[in-house]
RNA sequence: UGGGGGAUAGUUUAGCGGUAAAACUCCCGGCUCUGACCCGGGCAUCCUUGGUUCGAAUCCAGGUCCCCCAGCCA
């Protein structure tokens, strides 16, 4: 977009480096330098979910590295699905996650692809590691197994069937296919190295035999292939140049590359690592947000409190803030965790310039205008972007009884309080000056209303003589204001670091979740899209919620306005 | 004597032998019909100790600390 003349390559053979993105990252700085000197005519990556769970943050990372490095060097991106375990696989995972991909703005077109379309060819492939005298079938149970594998100061053992003969390790592997045996029977191993410092060389496991039913393959397999077995092998089939992982996969890569060097495969992928996203306040593991879900801490896999793509949808970012965020953050091979507030950041900075502006209050307080007519009302305009007339104005309703927000009064001010108190006269946004004449209590002396009068020569919002106040505040007519929900959130966990001393869930934040119903609304967001963040001036940034219906409107709290007050007012 | 990786502001990154850059956070100030946005300013003995060099965050050596690995998970 920026640079069409670059992207299209117009100017010469096609292979030319896409120059104005080097060196943002490491890997990129790699693929540059493959595609300079010709050790790859052009690149291909691929991002490789395993459908076990929804897509999350850390996957944006990835899914930004890996189809970004794609459209930076004008190669291609594959979705593929390391669907090679079917006890942990459900389709309604691989469904949510094409629909995730797609919405933070990533297509891979024709390649969608899954290791199970590879089953046949990496079964022949495990044939002719048995061939090769490279991959035996080992009956060893699983506990045995362990013992024999040794620790990580310690050699492992040789399994007593590592010497079986290459007929009778065909005969039992196919046997093995055929289903003559149980789940944890045997399994097939590569023939490596059980004294390796490298745990992953000691004789891995290939093939396990697994009854169950597979999302796509049915009942078909039996025996399933290894995360390791399958995922060099797959690159290869697809012509993978760069295959792109998490750091804790580097002592695999040893083991990818045997593989890629002992087997007839038909490209030469490989394999690097970057540092996975951490961030503050979250839990980004399967594991725990299989939990979350599970035992019902949250809604749902698109909770609004969730780090999933589904959740933070949900919740009103837009794909191009998370993009944007995972921009800032970078790649690198180093161990981080992200402030969570660089995400919150990266949200406002990419709704503030388009998100229509509505006024809305949570906390409602009446204020009644003394000097106003009763029974009248009269119509202001509201511009929808302070910054972009282009966004146009709506009509508002002003009358003599409004609401305001309960925290923009008090009755006894501290220093720097601008907003109303007793005698003060402030802008109500779009309007007139009003100034606070006289409080209204209950028996129980809580405030239940401010009478006021206005100032009809500020209509607009500015008075004639010049007069400043020091405060403007948001507001809703009696007459037409909407009822809301609003759901705010805040962070799910109550510490930076949740689990750092022991489960993780003891750290799950009580107050996570605070549902406002009693919300009054201006009329205009009646008709908000859902998921699409509107600002609610000097509150934040809102979107309706699925949950939202003709008679019921549900807004979530996408993220806050920076609030400089509150961090004044909380100060000792 | 297991193996593999990593250390730059509070956080995340840049820097690729020429005198530390950006974003976020935080602090101070300005502007303002959103205490928002925006605009100024502040915040780093580059893990450490030695060495090479006219010159080191960058190169070399030793040390320290942190992360990952003992699934028939990925």
């Amino acid at each position: 977009m920026e640079n069409d003349t670059v992207r299209t390559g117009t100017t010469g053979t096609g292979r030319e480096v896409a120059a104005a993105d080097t060196g943002r990252d490491f890997i990129r700085d790699i693929v540059q330098s493959d595609l300079e000197a010709g050790r790859v005519q052009s690149v291909v990556t691929r991002f490789p979910p395993e459908p076990n769970g929804f897509l999350h943050l850390g996957h944006a990372k990835s899914i930004c590295l890996n189809f970004g490095v794609a459209q930076d060097f004008g190669g291609r991106c594959h979705l593929r699905f390391d669907d090679t375990n079917p006890v942990k696989e459900e389709q309604a995972f691989i469904d949510a996650i094409q629909r995730d991909v797609h919405w933070l703005g990533f297509d891979w077109g024709m390649h969608l692809h899954h290791a199970s379309d590879y089953f046949e060819q990496l079964y022949e492939w495990a044939e002719h590691l048995i061939g090769t005298g490279k991959a035996y079938v080992d009956d060893t149970p699983p506990e045995a197994m362990r013992a024999q594998r040794g620790t990580l100061t310690e050699p492992g053992q040789n399994s007593p069937f590592r010497t079986r003969s290459i007929d009778e390790n065909l005969d039992l592997f196919r046997r093995m296919r055929a289903g003559e045996f149980p789940n944890g029977a045997r399994v097939l191993r590569a023939k490596i190295d059980m004294a390796s410092g490298n745990m992953n060389l000691r004789d891995p496991v290939l093939y396990r035999i697994l009854h169950a039913t597979h999302p796509r393959t049915g009942d078909a397999w039996c025996i399933y292939p290894t995360y390791d077995f399958a995922h060099g092998q797959s690159d290869a089939i697809e012509g993978i140049t760069h295959s792109v992982c998490t750091l804790e996969f580097e002592d695999h890569r040893p083991l990818y590359d045997w593989f890629i060097e002992n087997l007839p495969v038909p490209s030469r992928p490989h394999q690097y690592e970057f540092a996975r996203l951490n961030l503050t306040y979250t839990v980004l593991s399967k594991r725990h947000l299989t939990r979350l879900v599970r035992e019902g801490h949250v809604s749902g896999w698109d909770d609004p409190r969730m780090p999933t793509l589904a959740g933070i949808r949900r919740r009103g970012v837009p794909a191009a803030a998370l993009r944007e965020f995972v921009r800032r953050v970078g790649v690198a091979r180093a161990y981080s965790v992200v402030d969570v507030a660089m995400l919150d950041s990266a949200v406002r900075d990419t709704l503030n310039p388009v998100a229509e502006r509505r006024m809305a209050v949570l906390r409602p307080l009446k204020l009644i205008i003394e000097n106003y007519p009763e029974g009248q009302t009269e119509k202001l305009t509201a511009m929808n972007h302070p910054d972009n007339p282009d966004a146009g104005s709506r009509e508002i309703t002003f009358g003599r009884e409004l609401y305001v927000e309960q925290e923009d009064f008090m009755e006894n001010p501290p220093k720097k309080f601008f907003r109303l108190s007793p005698g003060r006269e402030v802008r109500l946004r779009w309007g007139y000056f009003v100034t606070c004449r006289e409080i209204v209590k209950d028996t129980n002396g809580t405030v239940v209303a401010l009478r006021c009068t206005y100032d009809p020569a500020s209509k607009g919002g500015n008075s004639p003589d010049g007069r400043k106040v020091q405060a403007t505040l948001h507001w809703v007519a009696a007459a037409d204001a909407v009822q809301a929900e609003v759901r705010l959130y805040s962070h799910l966990f109550n510490r930076p670091d949740p689990g750092a001393d022991g489960d993780a869930l003891d750290d799950l934040n009580p107050q996570s979740l605070d549902v406002l119903t009693g919300c009054l609304v201006e009329p205009a967001l009646q008709c908000a899209r859902i998921g699409e963040a509107v600002q609610f001036e000097r509150n934040g940034y809102f979107a309706a919620d699925p949950d939202t219906r003709p008679d019921r409107l549900v807004f979530n709290r996408t993220v806050g306005l920076r609030d400089t007050w509150a961090k004044v007012q909380a100060r000792p």
